[in-house]
DNA sequence: TGTACATCAGTGAACGCGCGTTCACTGATGTAC
DNA sequence: TGTACATCAGTGAACGCGCGTTCACTGATGTAC
């Protein structure tokens, strides 16, 4: 195990917190290390750039995100064997984790360099494209097999559907931060659960 | 009619166009300056400050916003006496709206500012709040209104509904930015609608 | 109608600060023989 | 096992640039008498 390992995790540890409180531009250097307890070259002895801690943030932000929902799928796989009850238990979980975990994180950040876009290298867009393509694969799979099932009520591509639920966090997010209201993050991931429910439960004979 | 009235209308369009692409902090009064045709110190005759051009930023967009929904409501109460229709040719009428508006408006000035939240002064921050604030007022009214006639038929606040549309919106401009594919936002507004639908229209007897 | 003054709508130069980045250097740890 | 060398993981000082903001000034327009 190399010495300069732990020494990155903090660098990056102290930059995300920083980074979803304030965004990637407001956020300097300096702050950065001193929160990591080293020097400016430091720093840059880690990563070449400020946009390589970009790119680090949001791969290692989406590489926690699939461990939460690796966690949240295996947990409704366990509660329940009807997929239908999967998704809704699996949207449930969803909203009680963004709920706890908000305190820690203030913002996602994928958005956050979504709305810094023109700063970015190709690199940074190219990681944070790929973060977010990710969840849509993973939900459109889960739809996929959903809809074998239970098909939906209404025509909609199930593609679509899954960048609904993305759509839902991120937007839910900007709407918490915009109304200073911490709760409509959780709330907008059940009512999206609700409308899902409407969308694949079949009518009552 | 004040001389100045036209100079500081220009500098607010130019500041909007480009904190639209880049962001607030990534926006500097120089590139404004030189796009209004105007002086540094000329910016500083209209403005106090930069956060004083936010809040104007806000404000105007809150209202430009505000005259786009009274089109689209009037529009559609036009074509239908139904309250459910009428909501439902609204929501396509505010998907074709974002989708031909969207060259001009990469992003929301209230996600843009949402993001930068610690950088601002109350002021900022406030108007923001007001502006979320107006749009889910309005679709309160809205959604009551529906419910009058078409009960819902899952459990859920208007309120949180009212929110659902404005989060919708945001988070598929998230979407749009990050994953490059400007079709999402549009796509993502004729989702819900499909799922309003549900969530209103009586069982086929 | 002409003159004196006030306000409006700016100009141009300067300031200081913080930022990302570089560069020469260094002590601690690991590796070869 | 001891020594020579290489690599790792940094340090500390400096640089230059761009940024928001200020300040003394100015010509054009409006207003009072």
């Amino acid at each position: 195990m190399a010495r300069g390992v732990e020494t990155r995790a903090r660098i990056l540890s102290v930059a995300r917190e920083a980074v979803l409180w304030k965004g990637f531009d407001a956020t300097s250097i300096d702050e950065i290390v001193a929160g990591a307890e080293l020097t400016r070259s430091g720093f840059f002895y880690h990563f070449p750039d400020k946009n390589a801690l970009a790119v680090a943030l949001i791969d290692q932000h989406a590489d926690e995100e699939r461990e939460m929902l690796d966690g949240i799928f295996a947990r409704a796989a366990e509660l329940s064997d009807d997929p239908l009850q999967r998704v809704l238990i699996a949207m449930k979980l969803l909203a009680e984790t963004v709920e706890n975990v908000e305190r820690d994180y203030p913002g996602c950040i994928v958005a956050t360099a979504a709305f810094q876009d023109r700063l970015f290298s190709s690199d940074v867009r190219e990681a944070n494209r790929r973060a977010v393509a990710a969840w849509r694969d993973r939900f459109i799979a889960v739809f996929e097999e959903l809809a074998e099932s239970y098909p939906p009520r209404t025509s909609v591509e199930m593609a679509d559907l899954a960048d609904t639920v993305n759509t839902v966090l991120e937007g839910g997010i900007v709407m918490a931060k915009a109304l200073g209201e911490r709760r409509v993050l959780a709330t907008q991931v059940l009512v999206l659960r609700n409308l899902l429910r409407l969308a694949f439960e079949p009518p009552r004979a």
